[in-house]
DNA sequence: AAGGGTAGTCAAGTTTCTTGACTAATAGGT
DNA sequence: ACCTATTAGTCAAGAAACTTGACTACCCTT
C-alpha cells in the first residue's frame, strides 16, 4: 500500500508556464487595484490589455483587432464597454468610409496618464526587488517569447 | 494641426505586464495545442492550471482552493467539468466526513503524463532559443515574482 | 460593373469566474 | 453533552471575456 503523500502539497506546479500565468494575473491584480484607488474603479485586465494598444493619438480598429490576437468581436465588445463608460469614442477615419478610429476622451486620457504612471511604480517594484540586471534579462527573455512564438498569429480568422 | 502618427503602430505596448500575459497566453496556446494533438482534446487553459496543483496521490478540494487564489466555487465547476470528462474522481477523504479528495482517473494519469511530457517539450524549445543562462534567470525571476508579490494572497473569501 | 477581400456590426452561445445563500461536519469552550 | 463558530462543500444565478456565424457596407482590382 502507497502510503500517501501528496507529491506537490508545498507550493504548487513548478513548470514555467504556470510561472509564466501567475506573474501575468499578479501584475494585472496590482495594476487593477492600484488603478481603482486612483478613481478609475471601471478597469479591468481585459481593459487595460486594449487600452494599451490604443496610441495617443487614436488607433483603428481593424488595428487593434490585428494586434491582439482575439477576435474582432470580442475587440468590438471591450469597445462598446469602455465607449459607454465614456473612455474611447470612435470616430470615423479619413480615407476609409468603413473604418473607425478609437481614440481616447479626455476622461480616457486622464487615465491613461495615471495608468502610464502606475506601471512604471509596478515596474520601478520589480526592479527593486530583482535588480536591474535581472530585471532586463526578463523583460529581454519575454520579448523573446513574444515575438519569437507570437509572431506568427495572423489575426485569426473572421 | 497635429500629424496623425500612431505612437505605436509598430508591434504593441511594452510594459512588462503585458509582455506577462503574452507570454502566458502564448504558453498556453502552446500547450493546449500540443495535449489537443496528443488526443486531450478536452484541455483547456483554465482546466490545465487546475490539473497541475493535483497531485499523483490526490488532493483535498479544499487545498486546491486554498493554493489557486480563485473562488471555491470556480475550482467546484472546473472540477465538475472534468469529473464529467472522466479525468477526475471525487473520493471521500478517510479523517473528515466533509472532505472529498481530488484524484486522476486512469484516462486522468495518461493526460497527466502528455502533459509532463508536453511541459518538458515547450520548456527545452524555450531552452534552445533563449539559452540556460538566460531561461535559468527567467525562472530566477518569476519565481520571486511569484513568491513576493503572490503570497500574500489569502485564499480570498467566501 | 463585377467579384473578392476588408472593416465593422448584430445575434447568440461558451467558458471561466463571481457573489450569495445554503447544508453538513468538525472543533473548541463551558 | 451542548452550543457556537469555523470549515468543506454544494446549488443557483449572473457577470466578464471571450467564441462562431451571418450579415452590411465599403474598397480595390480587373
Amino acid at each position: 500500500m502507497v502510503k500517501v503523500l501528496d507529491d506537490n502539497a508545498d507550493d504548487g506546479p513548478d513548470h514555467i508556464g504556470w510561472r509564466l500565468w501567475q506573474a501575468s494575473r499578479l501584475w494585472q491584480e496590482d495594476f487593477v487595484a492600484a488603478m481603482g484607488a486612483a478613481g478609475h474603479g471601471w478597469m479591468t485586465d481585459a481593459r487595460a490589455t486594449l487600452l494599451g494598444h490604443i496610441g495617443r493619438n487614436g488607433t483603428p480598429q481593424s488595428r487593434l483587432i490585428a494586434r491582439m490576437g482575439i477576435s474582432k468581436q470580442a475587440v468590438q465588445q471591450l469597445v462598446d464597454g469602455l465607449e459607454g463608460e465614456g473612455i474611447l469614442c470612435r470616430v470615423p477615419a479619413p480615407n476609409d468610409k468603413r473604418a473607425r478610429i478609437i481614440a481616447h476622451t479626455p476622461k480616457g486620457r486622464a487615465a491613461l496618464r495615471d495608468a502610464d504612471r502606475i506601471k512604471l511604480e509596478i515596474e520601478e517594484r520589480y526592479r527593486r526587488a530583482l535588480g536591474e540586471e535581472q530585471l532586463s534579462a526578463l523583460k529581454a527573455a519575454l520579448a523573446w517569447l513574444s515575438r519569437e512564438t507570437g509572431g506568427k498569429n495572423p489575426a485569426r480568422r473572421g
